[in-house]
DNA sequence: AGATAATTATGACAAATATCATCAAAAAAA
DNA sequence: TTTTTTTGATGATATTTGTCATAATTATCT
């Protein structure tokens, strides 16, 4: 779906400066800027496929994502998030490797595509450029790590403590003190790797200790000490 | 520790053809040849220590380690493992972070020593070996994208039939047709995510039917079929 | 707005797994 | 070798977590 941000140059987006593409030329910059399609995607829209092999990567201007694969009997498991600034689909693109899991929006998400070559072209133009994207394929392996052993580790309690603080962590709070973003039961569940029930009772737990307030979807923090407590959350 | 391999330069490492160095012109070979260091690691002696900076990468040039973290209560997880031609430490290097796990040898380890700088010198001179590099990192993401998947969706027992695979596809087997890897139950458990006991009590069931050979810690695979099909591998 | 579908909630129960204890066996060290 | 330490094995039991069933609530669609 093509969108009509698609004549703001790269060298002019605001998004620009949170990316790796800050540290690309003029002459660079603009080798992305006429050769990327600006894109919108609805909310649960599947932006890349697992298994597909990608074209290009998405660079997000605005919106949210989640990456997830498929595991036992077509289970969902959310691997990570995606915002504004991040990249989609480079570990693919760059391991040259079929996407190892599939991209879905988790709201209304405007992005830029830009070409598998021209991502090429660059890296080989720019070597600061190239140690960008290495910092962030290196980064995400370390924070995999911490994903394994919490899991290898934790109980599910623990877990879904943690994660609600990440989730605070990676999205922030909107106006009302709410985590800003929207998941479901479902979805929490898809992420720290518990079944759905045991997610819902947890988190009506968690509201009878008076460490969260639930409304529906909307989640509040309200103790967060007490919830790295429980989750073993020393940072 | 130093060693006597030291005099031999890299173009002539048996090694290097199975590594990213590989890409590297003569003279870039060089730069490496010149600035690096070997070293032997005994069996069980910690080669990189989570949370140390390093000043640069290891290659293996034969031997074989385990990344590991410290996960709750000092708890080891084991991230991954590492053999002849892998790289130990560039995870740190590239992501300018601390090292995110500790890395020990399994057996008697020769390795080279390339310092940070040399390192950075090449990438700057060479995008193709730059491109290696991601290739590697973002390679090893999806592994960690399917180990999360593993952890969070099966059993105990899917993940230890699992892993039996694994470890025979990543260290291949010796003449007696054991594992080439010699491992603790605790530290299968550690790699399993589970308690020893569990791990011991499912290798004596494995063995029960007939499954697998037990002697001490050889083991043989003798019904990988079977093994694939309780572990849930499709592949 | 109303109908339909999806999600959330809760109870009862079963299964998987961890923990603790004890002893045997095997490595490693002296 | 002999001793000491570590590892492996096994039973009993507690805990955690998953599964199935059913109802209430909330989103979503037209």
């Amino acid at each position: 779906m093509e969108c009509n941000d698609n004549n703001v140059r790269c060298h002019q987006c605001p998004v620009k400066d949170i990316t790796s593409f800050n540290v690309l030329s003029k002459e660079q910059l603009d080798v992305v800027a006429d050769s990327k399609t600006c894109v919108v995607f609805k909310k649960g829209q599947i932006i890349m496929h697992e298994g597909n092999k990608p074209n290009g990567v998405y660079c997000i201007q605005k919106g949210k994502c989640k990456t997830h694969k498929l595991g036992i009997e077509g289970k969902e498991q959310i691997i990570r998030f995606a915002k504004t600034g991040d990249m989609l689909g480079y570990r693919s693109i760059l391991s040259d490797e079929p996407l190892s899991a599939s991209i879905t929006a988790l709201e209304d998400t405007h992005a830029c595509f830009i070409p598998r070559q021209e991502l090429f072209d660059i890296i080989d133009m720019n070597s600061r450029f190239s140690l960008e994207l290495m910092k962030i394929a290196c980064h995400e392996l370390g924070e995999a790590g911490k994903i394994i052993t919490n899991l290898a580790q934790k109980t599910v309690r623990e877990r879904l403590a943690e994660m609600l603080l990440i989730l605070e962590k990676t999205f922030g709070i909107n106006e009302e003190g709410n985590l800003d973003v929207s998941l479901t039961r479902e979805e929490i569940a898809n992420l720290v790797g518990t079944a759905t029930e045991s997610t819902i009772r947890l988190l009506s737990e968690f509201k009878e200790d008076k460490l969260i307030i639930l409304k529906g979807r909307k989640i509040k923090l309200v103790n967060k000490p007490k919830l790295a407590k429980i989750g073993n959350v020393y940072d």
